[in-house]
DNA sequence: GTCTATAAGATGATAGAC
DNA sequence: GTCTATCATCTTATAGAC
């Protein structure tokens, strides 16, 4: 029960935001009472976390089964950004991160410190898997890697609001032109 | 009062989002009654469309103020991204669209499509300028000017995001990297 | 134009029966 | 665990006096 108050939680703040959604819009949906969320949830913060963790140990689980199979820079980063628009939902979901980015002063002190903790994850491996491809001769891109990595990830938050409002133009390439371009990283 | 109305709105959706404060919100701090507000805005909606509105002719009288100016594309870009970033005071507040499109489909249909139209002139105006630059050799990219503009959009929209929650993270130059890296515009 | 007063409904939350 | 019942509060919105 409590993974599937999440689930359709998790689908209602990606698509209209954490403040647009109240208990009964998760219990019409559940057919339960709004009293029953509470049993799990007792507030709504606590439901703010539970959501963050799970999205963010999802993210975890995924990006250490790319580690573990430990392949070439340029295959990790495919992999990356294929499971990061999987959990998007290829653009009607925005990033659970994204949408609480754009909140961020109306959460609490808790959630806004996961946030970070996310943003910062992210940003890390990419700029290692990054580094790891220009000391290998396969990306080429001028200053440091976790600049590029942090552009990067902006870009990918940014992508996702883009494609929310032209729903029409066409699905992410596995690896944007854009990304690309930015590590030099030919055909 | 129309304009106070707006200025303390607009502010208080680019740091919460527009489902996160209430007429309640901007009473209290504009040390008026909810009743007056709704004077002006009957409904909340009308106050969002208000907001996009004025939004969105700023930046098209500051693009149209760049277009006249006439310099060269560099400058161009260069003026637009300082005029994005001031707009939105350097991260405290996001772009009120990046807000208004995670929230996207909690608002109204008009103003959904008015936020259509507020990206694709950014994106547009962008790709004119790049293309501009790339005729005059300035600038080095393949693909559409169109597809490298959206990028440089997206960009922007997400570096806000991940520049709220790392506040620390030194200000945004006035050329960020990853553009004249996308450009291949050299120093 | 701004106010008081007020309505009708939503919202987060709790107590207590089953 | 799930329910009914209930709460205080907030929210959008309107009517009507000044």
């Amino acid at each position: 029960m409590k993974e599937r108050i999440i689930d359709v939680a998790q689908a209602l703040v990606q698509s209209r935001g954490f403040n647009a959604f109240s208990y009964r819009d998760l219990a019409d949906r559940i057919l339960i009472r709004t009293a029953s969320i509470h049993y799990y949830f007792p507030k709504k913060d606590d439901l703010a976390r539970a959501l963050i963790e799970r999205y963010r140990s999802d993210f975890e689980g995924a990006i250490q089964d790319i580690d573990c199979t430990a392949r070439s820079p340029q295959d990790r980063l495919s992999a990356y950004l294929k499971m990061f628009l999987e959990l998007s939902k290829g653009g009607s979901r925005l990033c659970l991160f994204a949408v609480f980015s754009a909140e961020l002063p109306s959460l609490s002190e808790t959630v806004q410190e996961e946030i970070k903790i996310f943003y910062e994850k992210n940003i890390q491996w990419i700029g290692d898997v990054i580094d790891d491809g220009r000391r290998a001769g396969l990306f080429s891109f001028p200053g440091g890697s976790r600049d590029v990595a942090s552009a990067i990830f902006s870009f990918l938050e940014g992508e996702m609001l883009v494609q929310r409002v032209f729903p029409s133009k066409e699905p992410f390439p596995e690896v944007p032109d854009a990304i690309r371009i930015l590590l030099s990283w030919g055909p």
